[in-house]
RNA sequence: CGGGGCGUAGCGCAGCCUGGUUAGCGCGCCUGCCUUGGGAGCAGGAGGUCGCAGGUUCGAAUCCUGCCGCCCCGACCA
């Protein structure tokens, strides 16, 4: 492709829109441009990067024994009905009526559709297991779309279903999926992790998240030093250590003042303990019942444990001045003891001892607060937040934080969907069983974001070469010397002829424009044909990634860059795992 | 939906508080000259329903009311 035929138009400056680094690159290099609010047109460059994803996918979706099939975006409301998620998906689900007042729906996910499919098409044992995916856009009406391809509306995806016969089949084509997507990442150059992960509303009983690891990433992951272990925040497990005798006696319960004492330090410092030895007393609406939540004082409630442990839907917290409408509790000097609302516990809780907690009245505390005795949690479990401070669940090693951008996500479905929408073949006794299903979401333009977060700097993208929209950047910077100009157009056809994807900057403009927008593009190899050439013979050839230059020799220049982009390549494709 | 911010040329912004000739600046764009290894220089030029609708006023980008759109923080998720 020559750049003076390509239509990438590249800004100087970042718009006042986009805030994170992704987006922002996105929109300065040509890549994106939006139409509105959590809606994008991929213009060519773009468009390159994600067809490189897509290719990727499909090649190992392809080599997994996945069969790709394409279903539509619009989806009739009775199969939701069916499954009864027209009522349970809310208002992300975007819904219309056709001319005949018939309800549909944009496609967020399609469960419904290939389930349809499956339980038309599939009768008999001896056609399972199969595996079945498309490439397709999704809409998502998000309350807030945000981070430019991060978190679209319309977002380009990879969701991949399994049908098998029991749950011993439905675990292997868990496995192979797993294995699938960490050849996925792997190929595409980017650092990730596959972390085990809520299940979320898709529901669901077993779940692996992959994560591109990146600063700006929405989700915190829990990773162990010593073992295996990945976990996201929201559910990696902490374990108690193991705990001996409660230090000394209870001591009797003991109401003080502590006026204008609302936060855990100012109680700790005026009654002369620490955060440790008082209970903290959140609460929250799930589903819509207000449910206080005990967790140490220097511990945060982990929202989507509580959420599990009480087996609702939803968990929100509530802002301070609805607590005492909805509870009649004062914010600040709440308690366990006698409370009115339903009572949960962290674990850790029930082993402290003479602890400090709030009186349920407006500048009161309670010292000598012991868990039985004083308050009895209607249930009990791991409520908080995991810190690094705490052991890895599996091998007790040291455990480290880190961001992550939640790429890719697999689920074991079980049968909830194949139930709902009776969906089922018959056994090999010709008894009727419901499919057991799988689900595998890759976030197809959300991989192109978290390349770019995780690959970037202060000049622009540095594309992983996998991923890059061309692999080779030509730099012409004598178009009116004929001599620099007639190499610069060789290498180009020789790269070509050797099968490089390749883009031969000819614009009429400064170098230094040449070099600024090759940097904001960030076409891993760059190779500049200019006063060097003509005095030397020679071709720089630098490194996007490290900014590392060598000179080739004109005559080599084709043959040596082909030869380590084939080697890069090959490298990524040798997967260990 | 709750909280915060913003809408003035393709992009980035000033002007608004304290109303008053042709609404400015930088970048980009067009023409010419010049320049050619890190977003040059000079000269000339095009480009605006000041988000929309009402209102106040002799007069509104500026003051008032309503609406719309966009961005950021929270819940959601690939």
């Amino acid at each position: 492709m020559r750049y003076s035929k390509f239509f990438l138009p590249t800004t100087k400056e970042t718009p006042a829109e986009a805030e994170v680094i992704s987006h922002q690159l996105l929109l300065r290099a040509g890549c994106i441009r939006k139409l509105t609010s959590g809606l994008y047109t991929y213009l060519p460059l773009g468009l390159m990067a994600l067809q490189k994803v897509a290719a990727i996918v499909r090649e190992e979706m392809n080599r997994a024994e996945a069969q790709e099939l394409l279903m539509p975006m619009v989806q009739p409301a009775d199969l939701w009905q069916e499954s009864g998620r027209w009522k349970k998906y809310g208002p992300e689900l975007l819904r219309f009526k056709d001319r005949h007042g018939r309800d549909y729906c944009l496609g967020p996910t399609h469960e419904e559709v290939i389930t349809d499919i499956a339980r038309r098409e599939l009768q008999s044992y001896r056609q399972l297991p199969v595996n079945l995916y498309q490439i397709q856009t999704k809409f998502r009406d998000e309350i807030r779309p945000r981070f430019g391809l991060m978190r679209g509306r319309e977002f380009v995806m990879k969701d991949a279903y399994s049908f098998d016969v029991d749950d011993e089949g439905a675990s292997k084509s868990y496995e192979i999926m797993k294995n699938s997507y960490q050849r996925i990442f792997q190929r595409c150059g980017l650092s990730f992790r596959a972390v085990e992960a809520d299940t979320g509303s898709i529901g669901g009983s077993y779940s692996h998240e992959f994560m591109v690891l990146a600063d700006t990433g929405e989700d915190t992951l829990v990773i162990c030093n010593d073992c295996d272990y990945a976990a996201n925040v929201e559910k990696a497990a902490v374990v108690l250590p193991e705990s001996g005798e409660k230090p000394g006696d209870p001591a009797p319960l003991h109401r003080v003042e502590t006026p204008g004492m609302k936060k855990v330090d100012r109680v700790a410092e005026f009654l002369g303990v620490t955060p440790v030895d008082i209970i903290k007393t959140m609460v929250f609406l799930a589903d819509g019942e207000p449910v206080a939540a005990l967790v140490r004082g220097d511990r945060q409630v982990q929202e989507v444990k509580l959420k599990n442990l009480l087996g609702v839907s939803e968990v929100e917290p509530i802002a301070d001045d609805e607590v005492w409408k909805l509870a009649k509790l004062p914010v600040g000097y709440m308690g366990p003891v006698e409370i009115s609302i339903r009572l949960v516990a962290d674990q850790e809780v029930m082993c402290m001892r003479n602890a400090v907690a709030g009186a349920n009245e407006k500048g009161m505390h309670l010292t000598g607060v012991n868990p039985g005795r004083d308050f009895s949690p209607e249930q009990v479990g791991d409520l908080r937040q995991i810190t690094p401070e705490d052991g890895c669940p599996v091998c007790g090693g040291k455990l480290s934080l880190t961001e992550g951008i939640e790429v890719g996500h697999i689920f074991k479905l079980g049968t909830n969907y194949s139930e709902a929408l009776h969906a089922t073949y018959q056994n090999k006794n010709g008894v009727d069983k419901p499919f057991v299903m799988g689900c595998y979401g890759i976030g197809v333009s959300r991989v192109v974001a978290a390349a770019i977060e995780q690959n970037h700097d202060a000049n622009g993208i540095i594309f992983p070469l996998p991923l890059a929209p061309f692999q080779v950047l030509v730099l012409n910077l004598g178009l009116k010397n004929e001599t620099i100009s007639a190499a610069a157009e060789q290498l180009y056809s020789e790269l070509r002829a050797l099968g490089v994807e390749v883009l031969l900057d000819d614009r009429d403009e400064r170098p230094g424009s040449k070099f600024k927008d090759a940097d904001l593009i960030g076409i891993p190899y760059r190779a500049t044909v200019g006063k060097t050439y003509e005095k030397e013979g020679m071709v720089e050839l630098r490194l996007r990634v490290s900014g590392e230059t060598v000179l080739l020799p004109f005559t080599e220049a084709a043959d040596k860059i082909a030869a380590m982009i084939h080697e890069e390549l090959r490298q990524l494709q040798d997967v260990k795992r």
